[in-house]
DNA sequence: ACTACCACACTACCATACAAGTGTGGTAGG
DNA sequence: CCTACCACACTTGTATGGTAGTGTGGTAGT
């Protein structure tokens, strides 16, 4: 006997463009200003402007797209006031999380936790920062899942869409991984021992540290930001 | 000389359409669970398919609406872990936000908070629910403006609206107005002496009223709700 | 040389036709 | 009476044509 559910859709067109045009837009492969038609993108993916039209609606209310109509579409520039209320969010979500943390943890995740760590060491030294960025999206959505908070972390991607942008502009710069690296310790360790207290605080200095310096990206790319 | 910019669009017919069908799937005149079609309302409101299809991507993306390709869409059903999260996201950014107006706070914001206050008691004395549902978002959200958190308002506009429905089944139930309209009070005057650990306090248990009884509501719709 | 104007190429918006999958009710066969 | 099956009336997904508004570049007129 086969119980294996049947794929309900292999995968409609509209969602493999939209992926796909989010993937472009928050890798920065489509710079924040870029103006993009239906009509181009139906050409470049071969199919017809119906589901390119449906992903730019989607696209537009997250905030990723600006469309003035009989104009042109435009990607989104960077709002700093945006970026700045994404991880205000931010902050005040994940430190309210670890605290919960701190109080109740799944063993399983905990192990999870340290085993993403021990990656993210690894990715450290053979400096893979892509893997990095991955690995520290991961290690977040862990304390999320420990805590029965799925819903609160998918909320908080689609948040941080804008702040991922501007982190993304960083990859290559120094982006100091190891400062980064030494905090998730600090936090595991609080959750272990329960020490809600520090958790909080590593956690907030932890998402001030992932926006700095933004003057210096705003100098090195201007056309990129608003206002 | 004049400088009033020509709106940019009268409307658009498929922001009119999104616009009235998330009005009545709040409002429950769409109770969770309704099927409803692309073309029934493409008929009612006497417009094409397109728009109508449009405004179900961004109901569907907001969770509003269940699309079930060739089979139908329903008006989602109300899921009672989205709505804990969502009251949970609430009650975080709330206690933040209030922390920020106890810092500073513009005194024309307090000034229309004050305002919203005598209006609030007016319309409880009248019984007027709906009003004073309409005042009490429009007290939360002055807050955030005093803080310069509108995006974070705007966001938390779109969480809610799980939260909102559920709400919105208590409206016409005893739903302890006078124990809420305390509550503004008390936190207004907070925000006003600086009283920044108080006006914490007066938050959470705030951001817990709203959401009390739920089993209740469960008994008394069952069929409204997920799982 | 400069300006006003207009045709044209381009955009997103909307309407419509067709395609493909799903559930149901009726019917034919056992 | 029961069951298997099939036609049909739905659904949403996709493609395409026409509409209206916008910006631009070239041209005619001064």
């Amino acid at each position: 006997m086969d119980f294996t559910l049947k794929p309900i859709q292999p995968v409609s067109t509209r969602d493999a463009v939209y992926d796909a045009l989010r993937a472009l837009i928050l890798q920065l492969e489509l710079p924040p200003g870029t103006a993009i038609s239906e009509k181009d993108i139906s050409l470049k993916f071969n199919v017809s402007r119906t589901p390119v039209r449906e992903s730019f609606v989607r696209l537009a209310q997250e905030g990723l797209l600006e469309v003035y109509p009989q104009r042109g579409s435009y990607v989104s520039l960077i709002d700093m006031n945006l970026v700045e209320e994404a991880r205000f969010m931010r902050e005040q979500l994940e430190v309210a999380v670890v605290r919960l943390a701190c109080a109740e943890f799944p063993a399983e995740r905990l192990t999870e936790l340290e085993r993403n760590l021990s990656q993210q060491r690894a990715s450290i030294e053979a400096h893979d920062y892509r893997l990095m960025f991955e690995l520290d999206e991961a290690f977040h959505r862990t304390i999320f899942e420990g805590c029965n908070k799925t819903n609160t972390w998918q909320v908080l991607g689609s948040i941080n869409a804008h702040l991922n942008r501007s982190r993304m502009l960083r990859l290559a710069a120094d982006q100091q991984w190891d400062h980064l690296f030494e905090q998730h310790l600090g936090i595991v360790e609080a959750i272990r021992i329960h020490d809600e207290q520090h958790a909080a605080e590593l956690m907030t200095a932890h998402m001030h540290l992932t926006i700095e310096d933004q003057s210096l990206l705003r100098a090195k790319y201007p056309d990129y930001f608003k206002s």
